[in-house]
DNA sequence: ATGGTGGCCCGGCCA
């Protein structure tokens, strides 16, 4: 099963290369982040025509999240459940090919001053709640998504830039070990150790064509999943070219 | 260089 998070920056910008990369790289299941569409809107026949089921979280002009797949998707849930405290559309769960899936878009935060930081760090600690609450890791289950966090310096392009900034402030980080701690693993890390692998650059300043990025999009899976990957990477190529989101995709192919 | 670019949708917010 090949299984795949993309932030694509607004679907409707991005319908078209988001077309041709499912033709070009044919995964399974694929997590989508800030499709900025309301439900009502999300292209699901387009999908369908493609051989994919999906299912969408959307509020319209910011956030949005997403998943499609081919291998099945049932009971689906939004949110972190029925009294969800989150105001904003950001997370997805279905059920896809035995394995419980979310798609999650992790709060950007701002500044570590703004209130958008700490509503960062109650998001992280209600998804660790929710994963208490409904969830168990020796079951197979996988939270990718958007995290907003650079795990470690070594996902940085230049960690000394970012001193007292979001998405490298421990904080954050120690939000994001409490959700691994739950009993997941980075399932790209996990085969690929190098540094310097990024799924995020700036659209500003030239940032990818001088590889100054972040690895901060993660596909986060229990032991059940993460001991049948294979093979990860992240899709470089949909960061390339006319109109292309500021992520790309990072893929893992699991053993059946 | 306190900028830059690109998405929302057309003035300013968000990333």
């Amino acid at each position: 099963m090949r299984i795949a998070t993309w932030n694509i920056n607004s679907l409707k910008a991005r319908m078209e290369r988001v077309e041709a990369w499912l033709a070009d790289v044919a995964p399974d299941v694929v997590c989508l982040q800030e499709t900025k569409l309301a439900d009502a809107a999300f292209p699901a026949l387009s999908f369908q025509a493609l051989g994919y089921e999906s299912a969408h979280h959307g509020e319209g002009r910011w956030n949005g999240v997403a998943i499609l797949s081919r291998v099945g998707l049932t009971d689906v849930e939004t949110g972190f459940g029925p009294d969800d405290p989150d105001p904003e559309a950001r997370l997805i769960w279905a059920t896809c090919g035995g394995i419980r899936v979310a798609s999650a878009y992790v709060p950007n935060g701002r500044a570590l001053d703004h209130d958008h930081y700490r509503y960062k760090l109650d998001w992280l600690a209600n998804l660790r709640a929710q994963l208490d609450q409904g969830y168990d890791p020796t079951e197979p289950v996988v939270v990718a998504g958007d995290f907003n966090i650079a795990p470690t310096d070594e996902d940085v392009w230049d960690a000394s830039k970012f001193v007292d900034a979001t998405h490298t402030s421990p904080p954050e980080r120690e939000a994001l070990a409490k959700i691994v701690d739950w009993g997941l693993v980075d399932m790209f890390r996990q085969v690929r150790p190098e540094p310097s692998l990024f799924s995020w650059w700036d659209y500003r300043a030239g940032r990818f064509h001088k590889h100054e990025g972040m690895r901060i999009d993660l596909l986060l899976g229990s032991d059940p999943v993460a001991e049948r990957v294979r093979f990860a990477t992240i899709d470089r190529n949909a960061r390339k070219g006319q109109q292309p989101s500021d992520h790309a995709p990072v893929i893992v192919d699991l053993a059946d």
